[in-house]
DNA sequence: TGTACATCAGTGAACGCGCGTTCACTGATGTAC
DNA sequence: TGTACATCAGTGAACGCGCGTTCACTGATGTAC
């Protein structure tokens, strides 16, 4: 008898089927954003029946909820790599404009490398079933994209460009920017080349910059 | 017999079936997003058999891709309405500013209003069918929101705030900051009051006005 | 002014599809004795 | 060390649904004579 299944199972019991249905979830959405995760989708992918996903998930958006939380920390990660990768230095003012820029390449070079990830992490399912945002929150603590640009902001107002009291609307200049920057690009510009894709980030992050450390007297 | 139809017709013939589909998925996009405009939700709002759209449209994609176009434009007549409702004036160089601020609102506000139409003229159907940017553009030429963007634009540096050759960056960090502000509002903070909404919108448009007209050198 | 007829615009029924979810079930596991 | 049995985790089949699209069709329209 030919397996349909990817990998025959050596066990009738999976071992940890809730992991396995969260992978094919991650592995589903990054090539088709967050409508590819489906039901049968997912189970289809882990070579099991559409229904054994109810033994640990009460309903289809409670796991594609559990697969978005996933996304936000692949997410997060993959900044934290790309910051690693590039530690700014110097004088402390001009670092912590730096800092801020590559968090802010770092979001939107995640939103082009990786579409379908970055969609399921921050775009919720705006025409399907609402994924993000549970009632409660999240409901473990491992760092999120949100996390790094409060770092740079912290940075900033550390190395004296951006007074205290202005981190509110920093974070929504901020993040308006880098999260605009990537829906603009994946969906109005997506023809765009390469190149003009990036001039078009470092010139928002520019003028990003200089607005948040040189705007209110 | 009681008809099924919203409002009975007089002839057999409809007399513009094409400008009716398109008005009904227009309607139904303002309710349920691009995704709630489907052939059979659209015939069935105007009353007529399923398969009817196909005398005026080949496929679904494009009676969606009209219906696309029909919402650009009506985000740019509501834009226009704001913008002559809160005509500045005063000293040139201030009120280009204004006007820049403006249209900013113009475009979130309308995104706020009316997400379903929002999503429908500027976000394309991520999860599903691809709808703007037909390959030769849109083929008429009334006004489009981006039209008042560089609108702004240009009279910031008539008024010497913008040089020229910034433009296309000028252009790139605005509409990276109004559509990430409508987009962010919209899908990662719909529980935001009202008011803080608009603080945000305020608060982001006076950091990109800071940093287009005070960035380098 | 009246009739014949080609053209046009919409009809009705069916197609195959994939979806999320429910039901009653059965095979595997581990603990108690 | 071996057997009985409750629990657990996954199975198989079916449900009803709505979708886009295709087919062969028919009723209404307007032009030609």
């Amino acid at each position: 008898m030919a397996e349909k299944r990817p990998r025959a199972r050596a066990t009738y019991h999976h071992g940890d089927l809730r992991a396995a249905l969260i992978a094919a979830g991650i592995d589903r959405a990054r090539t088709g954003g967050p409508q590819a995760v489906g039901l049968r989708e997912v189970t289809r992918a882990v070579g099991v029946a559409p229904n054994s996903a109810y033994g640990h998930f009460p309903t289809l958006t409670e796991l594609k909820r559990a697969v978005a939380r996933e996304a936000r920390v692949a997410m997060a990660e993959a900044m934290s790599a790309h910051l690693d990768s590039v530690a700014v230095s110097g004088h402390p003012g001009e670092a912590a404009e730096a800092y801020l820029r590559e968090v802010g390449r770092a979001y939107v070079g995640y939103a082009l490398a990786e579409p379908g990830l970055f969609r399921m992490a921050m775009g919720g399912d705006p025409t399907g079933i609402r994924v993000p945002a549970a009632p409660g929150g999240d409901d473990d603590d491992r760092p999120r994209p949100r996390f790094h640009l409060e770092r740079a902001l912290d940075r900033l107002i550390a190395a004296g460009r951006l007074r205290r009291e202005d981190t509110g609307r920093a974070v929504m200049a901020s993040w308006a920017t880098v999260h605009g920057l990537s829906i603009m690009l994946l969906d109005l510009l997506p023809q765009l080349p390469a190149a003009a894709k990036q001039a078009a980030v470092d010139d928002a992050l520019d003028v990003l910059v200089a607005g948040l450390t040189r705007s209110r007297p």
